[in-house]
DNA sequence: CGCAGATTTGACATTCTTCAAGCCCAGTGG
DNA sequence: CCACTGGGCTTGAAGAATGTCAAATCTGCG
């Protein structure tokens, strides 16, 4: 049985935010797009992006149509606001932040994006997408063209369910968001934040009380609707009450139940 | 051929928020459930809760399978957080908000749903409701049971679009506002949700320029992350800056380019 | 007409941002 | 190996934006 916590094992970092690239790394810089290798009936993080009950016949289906995947390395863009859509795509490795740009150059980050977790179906609604994806760290995606994904809703109902689950998630955890920015105080958002993280990062098999941040203070703020000097202040803060230990980007939860309790 | 704007023809009130109940309400106060008269292919809003385009044949099972509506007072819920998830809602009359509300009491509205605009999706990820749908007049709404409309999209290659349009769109919608929270000041808010608001009544045939709220300033507060005496004093500025003109809740817009480049 | 709730406005308190300075740390080149 | 450097992080002080509290209107409705 694969899981996402086996490619830690023996890992550089057993706490970074995803999916470390383990040492045998090479094995999994695919070239793009690349076709074998990367069948979803063997991939680690099916578990989150596909419909958990797949018959075999499904699992070969997926397999056969579903087949290519990207790279994209740190800093660099999968997808940019106004890009026509073609494909939503699921994260194999790595992270990224999905970010809006407003016309004054403002910018904010809308999302962090997990190992298992999809991006990109934003673009559904104008058939562009409406926001810029970028990498946090080295990360590979799998390619899923959206109009494949519709004939695959239409045959498979899990399929169909599972995607309008999704975006259902996706619409409920936009809401929660903005009950934090609309809301809450600094001191809460932060505590929130990395409680969110802690617990996304639990369901994939990792450590909830010990993890790697993967964007900078200023990305954390923009998302969280505060300034970096403000983040780093809350970190403080939270240092000073024993609720969490930072080292920089390394974060150490201490006190879970104080943490959500602020 | 019908449209929104017909229904305002005589109507006592044409600056209200969303479609104000006509004079004729009476042939409207459907009781709950209630099976004649509200074809789809008769709705003044199909056009913006279906697909554009249907053949009388899909029109002709519409009508068949979509059929009860829901009259909701001012106050009352359409449903509320955690209710089991059985159909989303469209709204035919009036005007609704949904409210998220915090374990500790606070509360946030998250929407404002106008007539044509579809509600109740957020329940598709658990099977429960996440938030409360509450009208913010007397309204009414059609119901559409889920699993009907899942059926639609597996026969109706443009339902199966529409839905994901949909559902898309509110994620595209809901970004936007956690930029507005996240980047702008208490008066940019307000400012980009009149602009908003306009925009929509437009679209449904009203006046660009002129309305009636019909939400309070603490519901709009709520919406726009800030208190209702920050509301409130915003509209004083705006009203000095010659931007708009307020009337408790009869609003002008005066100057759109104005209000924009705040 | 008179009440209850909604709105406006003022004065003051708090939170967060801004600006500025210095620190930490990893990667680099001597 | 080590100083150097730049980006990211932390911290302080001052200022701006927003919240809080309180009082005075206003408004719709019975």
């Amino acid at each position: 049985m694969f899981n996402a916590a086996q490619y830690l094992d023996d890992s550089v970092d057993d706490t970074t935010l995803a999916l470390a690239p383990p040492p045998s790394a090479a094995s999994f810089a695919l070239s793009v797009p690349k076709r074998s290798g990367n069948a979803c009936s063997n991939c680690p993080v099916r578990a989150t992006c596909m419909p958990e009950t797949l018959t075999p016949s499904e699992l070969a289906r997926l397999d056969s149509t579903i087949c290519s995947t990207r790279t994209v390395r740190r800093g660099e863009s999968l997808y940019r606001a106004n890009d026509t859509f073609q494909s939503v795509y699921a994260v194999r490795l790595g992270s990224f932040k999905t970010v809006v740009m407003h016309r004054d150059g403002r910018e904010q980050v809308t999302g962090f994006n997990l190992a298992g977790e999809m991006l990109g179906l934003d673009g559904v609604h104008t058939d562009r997408h409406s926001c810029d994806a970028i990498a946090l760290e080295d990360s590979s995606v799998c390619i899923i063209p959206f109009s494949v994904l519709e004939g695959l809703c239409h045959d498979m109902k899990s399929m169909q369910q599972h995607v309008h689950r999704m975006m259902s998630g996706e619409i409920v955890r936009e809401s929660g968001l903005m009950m934090l920015l609309g809301t809450m105080t600094a001191e809460q958002r932060v505590a929130a934040f990395l409680l969110n993280l802690s617990q996304r990062l639990k369901t994939r098999g990792y450590s909830a009380a010990e993890f790697n941040l993967r964007m900078t203070r200023e990305e954390m703020g923009s998302y969280l609707g505060m300034k970096l000097e403000t983040v780093s202040r809350m970190f403080s803060k939270l240092h000073k009450d024993e609720l969490v230990e930072t080292h920089g980007k390394q974060i150490r939860i201490v006190d879970f139940e104080g943490l959500a309790l602020i």
